[in-house]
DNA sequence: CTCAATCCCGACGAAATCACTCGGGATTGA
DNA sequence: TCAATCCCGAGTGATTTCGTCGGGATTGAG
């Protein structure tokens, strides 16, 4: 996740370092960095001295996109998702009115995630280009 | 929850009428209902003919109050709760820098939920007052 | 060539949560 | 008095989440 940005440039990193520096079990950070495989956010270099690298710039790559890839469709609830694919209408879809609120909230969220990249969360020290301060939370504090 | 507001001024309605309309279980109904009766949001009238009724006009009832009844506090991690008593801090909270996003969107949400009213829920043609447009949407969609 | 490090993959298990049920009071209008 | 209704706590079954296990397949180093 993280520790993968922080780590950008320098090679690849073993899932044994991570789960170190994490202290996390390796064997579920493998099934966690699988999903991101397919997501094509990292890629994975084999053999001795293998390990993961992000396979994008930080800076260019939205939390959204690692949530997805983490958790699936971005979805408070199942009638309301990202992904036409997954969102299953409820049965009362009909009379039920509550929908707007859910999908309020949804892009609410996605917008708060894209607002973010994976650059904006390796530690202070690291961040190497001034992002344009988040154009929302100007919005939502606002009275 | 919703049908409580289509009804808002017609006296108490009783569990059994609701169960009825939203094709839920009625025992699974008061549970609910007990949720929003402790955050003092409806009221229940013992006895024949009693019921249950809001404590308040559907205007002056945010989702978000609603949801936080039925569902606790605002948290999409247990390290970003609205309620401070709630929230427990993660042991790595010293390294972690997640925890500014993980605000962000409970932010985020938190605000989609204050921009809507019970009010807002009530079918259409029930809309009493019309409310401001939500100064929200806007920003979330803005690219 | 061989071997150890590492990724790749699928299946399993325990714990928490969710949606819902049961059974039995306590109150009140008719 | 009696039936309708709220009030309340405990219990259940399915699903999800977090994490484990074991065994390949690849590759660089010696």
């Amino acid at each position: 996740m993280v520790q993968l940005g922080r780590h950008f440039g320098a090679g690849p990193a073993s899932l044994a370092e991570i789960a170190a520096e994490e202290d996390l079990p390796r064997a579920y950070l493998e099934q966690l960095v699988m999903s991101l495989r397919e997501a094509k956010l990292v890629g994975g270099t084999r053999g001795a001295h293998g390990g993961y690298e992000l396979a994008r710039s930080p800076e260019s790559i939205s939390m959204s996109e690692v949530l997805r890839a983490l958790e699936g469709p971005i979805a408070p609830m199942m009638c309301a998702s990202d992904d036409p694919e997954h969102s299953i209408g409820c049965d009362r879809s009909a009379r039920c009115t509550v929908n707007v609120l859910w999908v309020r909230v949804r892009d609410a969220v996605a917008g708060a995630l894209d607002s973010m990249t994976l650059a904006d969360l390796v530690p202070p020290r690291a961040a190497p280009t001034p992002i344009q301060p988040s154009p929302l939370q100007g919005a939502l504090t606002t009275p």
